[in-house]
DNA sequence: CATATAATTAACAATTAAGTTAAATGTTAA
DNA sequence: TTAACATTTAACTTAATTGTTAATTATATG
């Protein structure tokens, strides 16, 4: 979905903290909200632009929503960086 | 200088472009506007945004200011993505 | 010194981004 | 079906970003 994306949602530093606590495991949009001092739709258009760079899923189950990180696509970043730095990528 | 500033400073198209010119070697600001189709004024503001994120460095040689990429951040930037994709980073 | 060149800074316009509150949507359960 | 809850979407405001042109700073040279 291209690196621009990608670079956008993690400019944010709401979103990363976001992908930091989904890194130990699936959080609901509301467990969510509540570690942060911003409204629930403040968070909610966070877990969208996150979502569109495909940096997390999202599963409803009844009326949550979970959300879990996706980490193929920061893989690809890992890569652009390593090109960037000159490394081989082969 | 924090992730925020590198984030910030990698969010926008042009000034990737710019560190993937500077892989090749340093180059005087004039050199790089010419291969953008945007004014100077506008690639100097990139050029300070991407050292303010220490990103590049820049020497003046008489008139010219030559910019060349500093891959130290894009180091702690590789090591922040390798702990948020659970890799130990010990 | 006066002028030309390289680059940055200033002032402004247009666009994008992030937050708020209120309304809408989807789901569960009385 | 209605009420309650979880979440998203809409409308709007404010702040930040990006670009433009014009003015300024720094350096070199006739």
């Amino acid at each position: 979905m291209g690196i621009q994306r990608t670079m956008k949602a993690l400019a944010d530093p709401t979103r990363r903290e976001i992908l930091h606590l989904l890194k130990s495991g699936r959080l609901a949009a509301g467990e969510i909200t509540e570690r942060f001092p911003v409204s629930a739709a403040a968070i909610s258009r966070h877990l969208s632009v996150l979502k569109e760079a495909d940096l997390i899923r999202d599963t409803r189950e009844g009326k949550y929503i979970y959300y879990d990180l996706n980490t193929s696509v920061l893989e690809e970043l890992t890569l652009w960086l390593a090109e960037l730095k000159g490394e081989s990528v082969t």
